[in-house]
RNA sequence: GGCCCUAUGGUCAAGCGGUCAAGACACCGCCCUUUCACGGCGGUAACCCGAGUUCGAUUCUCGGUAGGGUCACCA
């Protein structure tokens, strides 16, 4: 077989040889131990959790080495590019804190290792597949569609691995009138890698090779003849991909574990067009759990699983990476009570401290993670989050904070002055509820009265605290107010003294307060009810007990 | 089914041959407190099973088992 006529006959319009793309994508220029990541999605429009898990670790690997952090389009596919996909991945990340130094952007791309499409690179595929052609280590191949099927009924009934390779593999054995000869008949053909793996099932060898999370890893080296030239002039994801991670000089390539299964592939490609492979880091699954069963997030099913679920709930952008951070690296939260104060790109980051078993979802985990950060942002920037957050997801609400800045702010500082202070509030959905009864049209008792008040006491509480009440009284007189109503009626002015004789009392201070809780915000559980007055204002407080009375 | 990955409390997760087996979330209790929280202290709760190596295995090896992944002209 002459492999350069043969190589001549597939791609006569291909001038450029690898030599030449050496050439015109040199090695970087980078400091030594810069990484060089890369973010490689397909155009669906959708991006979720796990997208966004896997660019935090390519993030964070390149811009802690000052390295390089790129945007690849992986729209090998034929199935449609969803329109404005590339713009939602991009603000979609941006939204969460993540750049990208080069390749894709809104309206093109930048850099200098493009283009950054894969769609656009065919020439460059096809120059080195044509180079593998003309090496013998690749080869046209005719079968049909029904052909395939064929072969895999009889392996499956002889028990043999699917798959085109060793016997199976005709295509390596057309010569090249016959090659020619299909050629001119129009027949569709794909051209495949021609694998010197053993195809001898019972001993052909294993390789091993680093992973940058899971260590060693041992795997079977690859024997089959992937498809690596699609009948549409298109490359396979695995060529495309070697092809790409080595001229766009890309150092570590992080991707999900399902990848695992195709690494022997990966190598092989790389070892026959004489690449040196990138290191890999196979990040863990992200599950959840159901009817007791792990399994994988999944788009139909998991809303959480969603970037949009995030943001439409109003989670602070802050707080979602800062839980990623936690369940990234096991060693971030301890280094987190050191550094509470810091910035999280201060913490070192490292692939080999991460998980290699998948981790599990846990929203209540966020919610406290959550909350410890919205502890410490002011309440003005809160309130900026807000209505912004509002004005796209909660439209509904929006009027009551437009504007209302000076009002929305004091409700949001509640309780948050002091060396402790209170962390209420997790996200945007949250917080409006938290504080809803601030506004009369969302005003709702929503708890009973503790059991052991009776009625006649809750309004007997009620009533006595309507009379004797003073707008100006400070916090104490307020509160000693309240004691002699209790303990008037039988209530014990000090949870202690209800302790130590229960007997003695119907109940204590506290079953007081919270029936006074009950009537002014519609629930048990507030911050102090003295400052909710103070904002709520005069009228608004005594309109709200009198009418509970 | 073949191959690969994984396996510590309800969840996340330290550990890397000898530990009373960290810590965080959740849960429970107590304390603080002028109510609700916050905070502090404490508690319940775990090494999948079986062999082997070893003076000694959660840790190493081999088998099971379970969960996950993958077996495309999709990525």
């Amino acid at each position: 077989m002459d492999n350069n006529k043969l190589s001549n006959i597939l791609f006569p319009q291909i001038e450029k040889t690898p030599a030449d793309y050496e050439e015109i994508f040199p090695k970087r220029n980078l400091p030594p131990k810069a990484k060089v990541t890369r973010l490689g999605p397909s155009p669906t429009g959708f991006i979720h959790l796990g997208n966004l898990y896997g660019a935090f670790v390519d993030e964070r690997l390149a811009h802690q080495s000052d390295g390089i952090f790129y945007l690849r389009i992986e729209d090998t596919d034929d199935k449609r590019y969803v329109e404005g996909a590339v713009e939602t991945i991009i603000s979609s990340l941006e939204f969460f804190g993540i750049t990208f130094d080069e390749g894709a952007t809104m309206d093109g791309h930048i850099g200098d290792y493009g283009p950054y499409y894969q769609s656009q690179r065919g020439e460059i595929y096809q120059s080195y597949i044509k180079d593998l052609l003309q090496k013998g280590l690749a080869y046209p191949c005719f079968l049909t569609e029904d052909e395939i099927g064929e072969i895999r009924a009889a392996q499956e009934s002889e028990k043999q691995n699917p798959g085109i390779y060793g016997k199976w593999a005709v295509g390596r054995n057309l010569s090249l009138e016959e090659i020619e000869g299909n050629i001119k008949a129009g027949k569709p053909y794909v051209i495949r890698l021609k694998s010197s793996g053993s195809s001898d099932i019972e001993n052909h060898s294993s390789f091993s090779i680093e992973d940058g999370i899971r260590g060693t890893l041992t795997m079977p080296e690859n024997y089959q003849d992937v498809v690596i030239l699609k009948a549409t002039g298109i490359p396979t994801y695995h060529m495309a991909h070697v092809v790409d991670d080595h001229l766009m000089r890309t150092t570590h390539v992080i991707r999900g574990e399902e990848w695992l299964s195709s690494l022997p592939i990966h190598i092989e490609l790389f070892d026959k067009l004489g690449f040196e492979p990138p290191i890999y880091c196979h990040t863990a699954q992200l599950m959840k759990l159901d009817d007791g069963n792990k399994r994988k997030l999944s788009k139909r099913k998991d809303p959480e699983l969603s970037l949009d679920y995030y943001r439409s709930e109003g989670y602070l952008p802050e707080a979602v990476r800062e839980y990623l951070l936690t369940i990234l690296n096991s060693n971030y939260e301890e280094w987190r009570m050191a550094n509470p104060n810091t910035t999280p790109d201060d913490f070192l980051f490292s692939a080999e401290k991460m998980s290699n078993s998948g981790a599990l979802f846990d929203l209540n985990k966020l919610n406290d993670v959550s909350k410890d950060v919205l502890v410490k942002i002011p309440a003005k920037d809160l309130y900026i989050f807000l209505t912004g957050w509002a004005r796209e997801f909660n439209p509904e609400i929006l009027p009551l904070l437009d504007g209302n800045s000076d009002y929305i702010e004091k409700i949001l500082d509640l309780g948050r002055g002091g060396k402790k202070p209170r962390k209420d509030l997790i996200c945007g959905k949250q917080i409006f509820q938290f504080i809803n009864y601030f506004f009369d049209d969302h005003f709702v008792i929503e708890e009973d009265y503790p059991e052991n008040v009776s009625k006649e006491d809750a309004t007997a509480i009620l009533t006595n605290y309507l009379a004797s009440y003073d707008h100006s009284d400070d916090q104490s007189q307020w509160f000693d107010k309240i004691r002699t109503i209790g303990e008037d009626l039988g209530y014990a002015a000090k949870p202690k003294d209800f302790k130590k004789n229960p007997d003695d009392f119907k109940g204590h201070v506290g079953h007081v307060s919270t029936v006074i809780r009950i009537a002014l915000v519609g629930r048990s559980q507030s911050p102090d009810i003295w400052e909710i007055q103070q904002i709520l204002g005069e009228d608004r407080t005594r309109s709200r007990i009198k009418s509970q009375i």
